[in-house]
DNA sequence: CTGAAAGCGCTTACAG
DNA sequence: CTGAAAGCGCTTACAG
């Protein structure tokens, strides 16, 4: 059952049906009340693939994901993501299209789609430093925006959260509990996240007049094992060396040193106290219980969302980047609140 | 630029370089090389939009997901399904359309994307008993695989895994260690996995030689709440009638019931043994360390994929449906295996 | 082996 | 306010 279907029971065009259909100016009320009738009584609907060639558009918009397993641990709030662009995407009557592929495939592949016509538009997270993606699409004119990474070269909007402040508050939690030789165990310093919170722990130690000493700035992939083994190796610092506290870049790699840390056996948050990132749903029942960090991904991908069909509608997008509050939540493993018992 | 601009280039009619697009028979050899050059230098890429006007497909598979998020918890390990499919489809130049949406809307939604000629196939992933979408789909004969379900009413395809004879692992590894008095802190049993995993943990006990009780089965949310509440209501149950092990229905109900566990003073293994079901990411890090079981996901989506695209294609798919093992992780909390020491 | 023509189901100036 | 016509960029019998 096709427009022409409509306009012959109706008896009028398909032009005029398309009219209605669309909600355009210019059709008698009379007129417009017989199509929707004949419209409603056979269940009809638009074909999209119709109109959208049109139209030249596709009605849909892409979001990118990395496939490769280290990478997608950073992620463990990935459905959130989803979950808020699918939402704001589909109230606006798009399709949601979600391109998973090896990182290393990434920019051919999103250009393939977005040549093809498959895409008005695209959201990228985990964008990396020195990824030309962002350019490419830039030249083609092509509506995108970023989600978790900043300082890119041009106009291209993106929204993040306040890395740099979460990990400053973090620190600060340590450090005001006493600890004066406080590491960082950094996720990927090429994701921009990564470099932000690297600045944040700078700063705080700054703030609290201690210096920044390159042994307790490391730097690995966001997992457990990496948290475990470096770990070990601060712990085998010689005694007026070792930290006595350490901000981990996510949870996972907080697990590990507690793993360790248990190993060694130091009790935490006594003898080692502990911070994580991303508030797993399991962070609040480890052993003891996780300080950690929480990034509004909610919020994050609504804006996302927003910002890009804006885009994709014409209008101007102002403000180009947001940065939302990443919220620190204060458990028993910094030693900084919570009253917790072994 | 259009497959006209190759033709004219090319010196062949638009229907020529269809042809060698689509790699048919009937071009000659010089005048598929010809045609492929122009492309190539043109770096051409086929209006998808165009294509599946003229061709009525989309290209294009949908998955859904349930939004609300009592649901979600209950796949910690959706993105593994995610990848798994994303994988399969875009090998065969398919793209994924990811409809999210909260689950009381769900099947206008998916019927309103079918009819609009946006799907090919959808993967159905949570679906309960009553629930008619199945017969819908089918009434359109529109290809459908279910994941996670199975017992639905026509053929419909259906992949899964062995969540009964996991939960009868489970149970008989609690048996084994001498305890009479096992628990199960089920899911909602009008999950399909819910039901197959209380039949599990019946024919456990069954071949113990042990009855069921009715006070020992619970049945409520994945979250950690519902482990710590039903923990409390069974403790509270009198000396001989307490349970001295419990079979969660997911990592997050056992953190829920560890947590509990501890407010009452026992220990976990010694005083309460312990399962959970899902292994997230930080089950290995619970203190103990949760044994609990891990379902085969990325088998599952890669499989679900694989035969809804045969049937697209219009083959036969056989066997209509598969299920998966799912493993058993034997760590310390069920008292049964894995050296720990609190 | 090659191409002209019709068609996929819409939308959009444009004329009346 | 309404409709005829052209067009979106492909594919597919069909004729030569």
């Amino acid at each position: 059952v096709t427009i022409h279907d409509i306009a012959r029971l109706a008896r009028v065009s398909p032009a005029t049906v398309s009219k209605v259909l669309n909600n355009r100016e210019g059709v008698g009320n009379e007129t417009r009340a017989r199509v929707r009738a004949v419209v409603e009584e056979l269940d009809y609907r638009v074909s999209v693939v119709a109109q959208n060639l049109a139209t030249r558009r596709s009605q849909a918009i892409g979001l990118v994901f990395p496939l490769l397993a280290s990478e997608l641990v950073m992620h463990p709030v990935l459905w959130q993501l989803i979950g808020a662009v699918g939402d704001v995407v589909s109230e606006q009557g798009y399709s949601l299209t979600l391109i998973t592929v090896p990182a290393l495939d990434r920019n051919q592949r999103v250009l393939g789609e977005v040549q093809a016509g498959r895409l008005d538009g695209i959201i990228l997270p985990d964008v990396r430093a020195g990824d030309d993606i962002i350019e490419r699409l830039a030249e083609r004119d092509f509506p995108a925006v970023v989600v978790g990474s900043r300082d890119l070269v041009n106009g291209t909007a993106w929204v993040d959260c306040d890395h740099d402040q979460a990990v400053y508050e973090l620190a600060t939690l340590l450090l005001d509990e006493g600890h004066e030789r406080v590491a960082l165990m950094n996720g990927p310093e090429e994701l921009s996240a990564c470099a932000l919170r690297r600045a944040g722990y700078q700063r705080a130690l700054e703030a609290a007049g201690i210096g920044v000493r390159e042994e307790l700035l490391r730097t690995g992939p966001f997992d457990a094992e990496y948290g475990r083994t470096q770990l070990k190796e601060l712990l085998d610092l010689p005694e007026g060396r070792r930290p006595t506290a350490i901000v981990a870049g996510s949870d996972l790699i907080a697990a590990g040193c507690l793993d360790a840390a248990r190993d060694y056996g130091l009790q935490v948050p006594g003898d080692l106290a502990l911070t994580g990132f991303d508030d797993q749903p399991l962070a609040a029942f480890l052993h003891p219980p996780l300080t950690t960090a929480r990034m509004p991904i909610t919020d994050m991908g609504r804006a996302a969302a927003e910002m890009l069909l804006r885009r994709i509608a014409g209008e101007e997008v102002r403000p180009a980047s947001i940065v939302f509050p990443t919220e620190v939540v204060v458990r028993a493993s910094s030693g900084s609140g919570g009253r917790w018992a072994p």
